[in-house]
DNA sequence: GTCCAGGATTCAG
DNA sequence: CTGAATCATGGA
């Protein structure tokens, strides 16, 4: 297809800067799969409705989009917490007295949760299990190429709930989902009856909306926190996935706990925005980048919240 | 070939 | 309730 025009760069203006560096790991850090780096630099993804570019010129942050898309501009400035208000729940964070995370705090300095949508969270991640980050990618990939609705020059909105549900099995075996594709099916068909479910589920409380999260069939404790948190901008959330089992052993000395005990630790001790402290650990953890803690664990075991 | 991946589900005890 | 087996798939 012609390509149709974009916009030049423009700056675009946050509360706080992105540094240049942080750029990949803020759209390709494991938040969302659907950021793809272009030659020179800059990324290329698509969020929502909304395709975009972005990059870190000598300028500071700058975008651009097709031309004719009026709302990109402001699509971004909410996506990137334009208003800033992660830099100030930052501030609740013990990075002041952890050593761990002020070493991941500035290995990874403005680093942020991306405020995704519900639906592109829950299929970024009902794909997850079990997979590395670039296989999610192509696997989300797929299914928006096959399935989704085109935005012009090849790329495509993720696919709606009544499209999943409704794909043949070779449409869908050709994505690479392996047995996420149940996953996929299952949570379509549920979801397709209630249109409104994501408004719904964000008048939960977190904790109920992490349980009714889970009633979603390939969704378990991990899954549900991470949409939370990065679907519903439940900073509080704390999900544990392998990196950071390997994190808190090796850093906090937790060696042996359990996800669920680890995710009691992670609220107790990061506290209303332990997300985010988790994001830092992530990154931090799978870059090599972490620093062992003198720390001293915690001599009480949380208990595990009740399960449904 | 073996092991692992931003795990969830099912089953045995 | 807990722990192990199983689930597809691809890359190291």
């Amino acid at each position: 297809m012609a390509s149709a025009e974009w916009t030049p760069w423009r700056p675009l203006r946050l509360a706080e800067a992105i540094p240049a560096s942080m750029l990949a790991e803020q759209l390709d850090g494991g938040q969302s799969f659907r950021w793809t780096e272009s030659p020179d630099g800059s990324w290329v993804g698509v969020f929502g409705r909304t395709l975009a570019a972005l990059r870190v010129s000598a300028q500071g942050l700058e975008w651009r989009g097709p031309k004719q898309a009026a709302h990109t501009e402001a699509a971004l400035l909410a996506y990137l917490d334009a208003a800033g208000t992660q830099a100030r729940l930052v501030e609740s964070l013990p990075w002041r007295s952890d050593p761990v995370l002020r070493a991941a705090r500035e290995a990874y300095p403005g680093l942020r949760i991306l405020r995704q949508d519900p639906h592109e969270a829950l299929i970024g991640f009902l794909c997850s299990s079990n997979k590395r980050i670039l296989q999610i990618r192509v696997m989300v990939a797929a299914l928006a190429t096959k399935l989704g609705e085109p935005l012009g020059e090849g790329f495509h909105a993720l696919p709606t709930w009544a499209a999943i549900a409704s794909a043949d099995d070779a449409t869908l075996r050709a994505c690479s989902l392996g047995y996420r594709a149940a996953y996929l099916r299952g949570t379509a068909k549920l979801l397709l009856a209630r249109p409104r479910w994501a408004e719904e589920f964000a008048a939960l409380p977190t904790a109920a909306l992490l349980e009714e999260l889970q009633t979603l069939p390939g969704v378990g404790p991990k899954v549900a926190a991470c949409v939370a948190l990065f679907g519903f901008g439940r900073l509080e959330s704390f999900p544990v996935d392998t990196w950071v089992v390997q994190a808190l052993a090796d850093a906090y000395g937790l060696h042996g706990w359990k996800p669920a005990q680890l995710e009691q630790f992670g609220k107790a001790h990061f506290g209303e925005a332990a997300g985010l402290a988790q994001q830092y650990l992530f990154s931090a953890a799978r870059h090599g980048k972490l620093v062992r803690a003198e720390v001293r664990p915690p001599a009480k075991t949380p208990r595990p919240r009740r399960k449904r």
